[in-house]
RNA sequence: GGCCCCAUCGUCUAUCGGUUAGGACGCGACCCUUUCAAGGUCGAAAGACGGGUUCGAUUCCCGUUGGGGCUACCA
């Protein structure tokens, strides 16, 4: 057997969306898995809708989660050439006809039939023109399109992940294949393509079965051996339709930005329509690699779940150790305003890790510990003082006195937990009272790690500083 | 409307005719604990419906229902 050629080939009309990225990642894991070569092709065809921003965007996506192509990017507007030798060809052998109708006449045709609630199909009208008569009128210089002449044939294939899938040729338009400006339109480009380069597996989504019927017409007039097929379903949105824009974040550059690993995203991608078999989760890129199939991707549509995305991020978090979060963080510190200074970060992130389920959670933490809190209370934190009352700064300001004693030396998590303890007995405090006020005063929330460790983590100077502020404040 | 695809906990899934239908997210409880997480233990939670085939169906076949996709001189 011939090593697979793959291709990924996205339009570039709109942000890299999290279905045609996990197209993408399943062509890359199966051509890694194979030792296949992995093309991408940009199908830049629609030349309105088409920029350069949205190219750069997909490649910048794609390299962000670790998706590299062997050969490429090609782009599919610099072959017109053959695509229309191709359609010549078609011409020339009777297999595709020249149709003079009018979009007028075509759009007239389509709100009748619309309007009678049923299918609209082109009459083939133009499927009778003598070869004669066809030229002469386009010689004339009358506009035509040229449209395929589908056969009345089964047009069925074995497809990697559905199994048989079977159209009946009848039931297909003979649709257009070359536009009135002579441009391909995108089901000749694609054939033509993936004839080119050789590709012997189409994986692409679901959205593309009722392409395919077209397409393996197309590929038997042009006399070229069919691919494999593999249509992998589609990503549904939280209400089971289709994934859009509606739906909140779906292109994989919003996630970036919301701290998401790459390899965290891939990972749930990867799982999102695709299981090895049994009961893995978290899998390294080689072990995705080694396990991956196109049997075992699942032929039912899936609901994108940002919950455990999220979740699995986490377990990603967890599993890096801080001084790998040193860079990220800082990017997220940057675009907070806040910065490190001189300052070690390696203990304060450390601190907040496990509290974190993204970067950017963990920086607005990392920040809040640098610079102390911004803005209101959180309701919870508020509560709390509202309940207890003026004890709140009484307790501010006695631990305030039983911690300024510790110098500079000293200032570690353990003798910090003492003298509180011993300042809270002192004064007949019950602990909680004595240690909520302090993280209040220091995070402006009640969440965080253990308060003594907490004011290690910030620092002696910078605690005892903050502490004092909000005692004093209102007493 | 037509054509095509699909159907196991709320969600992602395991099961390749015989299981107390397993795991993960999320949810609840408990443990831990100065708060919250993390971690640990436990729990609630599923084979859409109706027919077949079979000694035996979640699994194979048919139908119903439900959902999705496509239906352009877009890709």
């Amino acid at each position: 057997m011939l090593t697979p050629r793959v291709r990924f080939a996205p339009s570039p009309t709109g942000y890299l969306h999290v279905g045609g990225a996990r197209t993408a990642l399943f062509n890359w894991l199966y051509a890694r898995k194979t030792g296949g070569t992995f093309v991408l092709r940009i199908e830049d065809t629609d030349r309105e809708r088409s920029t350069e921003a949205h190219t750069q965007v997909i490649l910048d996506g794609l390299t962000w989660l670790g998706i590299t192509w062997d050969e490429g990017p090609f782009f599919q507007g610099a072959d017109l050439a053959r695509h229309q030798a191709d359609a010549a060809r078609l011409l020339a052998e009777g297999k595709a006809y020249r149709c003079f109708c009018t979009r007028e006449e075509l759009e007239a045709q389509r709100a009748a039939a619309a309007a009678q609630k049923t299918g609209f199909r082109y009459n083939r009208r133009c499927r009778t023109v003598k070869p004669e008569d066809s030229l002469r009128r386009a010689e004339a210089g009358e506009p035509f399109t040229v449209r395929l002449r589908m056969p009345d044939d089964e047009l069925a294939w074995d497809d990697a992940v559905h199994g048989r899938i079977s159209f009946q040729g009848h039931d297909l338009d003979d649709f257009v294949i070359l536009r009135t400006d002579a441009t391909p339109i995108y089901n000749l480009a694609v054939v033509s393509d993936d004839i080119a380069m050789r590709i012997t597996h189409v994986i692409r989504g679901d959205d593309h079965v009722s392409n395919t019927p077209k397409q393996i017409a197309l590929y038997r007039a042009l006399g070229a051996p069919e691919p494999i097929f593999a249509h992998v379903p589609m990503i549904l949105g939280s209400d089971g339709k289709k994934l859009s824009k509606r739906h909140g974040a779906t292109a994989v550059g919003d996630y970036q930005d919301q701290g998401i690993f790459p390899a965290a995203m891939r990972n749930f991608l990867a799982l999102l329509g695709w299981s090895p078999g049994g009961d893995r989760e978290i899998m390294p890129e080689e072990e995705m690699i080694s396990l991956f199939s196109l049997e075992g991707i699942q032929s039912k549509p899936a609901v994108f779940d940002v919950a455990k995305l999220e979740w699995m991020n986490g377990q990603y978090l967890s599993a890096t150790p801080a001084e790998e979060l040193r860079a990220p963080v800082e990017r997220q510190l940057a675009r907070l305003g806040a910065s490190a200074g001189a300052r070690d970060l390696l203990p304060v992130i450390d601190a907040v890790k496990t509290r974190s389920r993204t970067v950017v959670q963990l920086a607005e933490q990392v920040a809040v510990r640098l610079h102390g809190p911004s803005g209101e209370l959180e309701p919870k934190a508020a509560a709390f003082r509202q309940k207890l009352g003026a004890a709140f700064e009484v307790n501010l300001a006695r631990a305030v006195e039983a911690l300024s004693p510790i110098g500079e030396a000293e200032w570690n998590s353990e003798r910090i937990l003492e003298a509180i303890k011993q300042g809270a007995e002192q004064h007949g405090t019950r602990l909680g009272d004595a240690m909520q006020p302090i993280r209040i005063a220091l995070t402006g929330g009640t969440v965080s790690e253990p308060v003594n460790e907490l004011l290690a983590v910030v620092g002696r100077d910078a605690s005892l500083e903050r502490l004092s502020a909000v005692a004093g404040r209102t007493s």
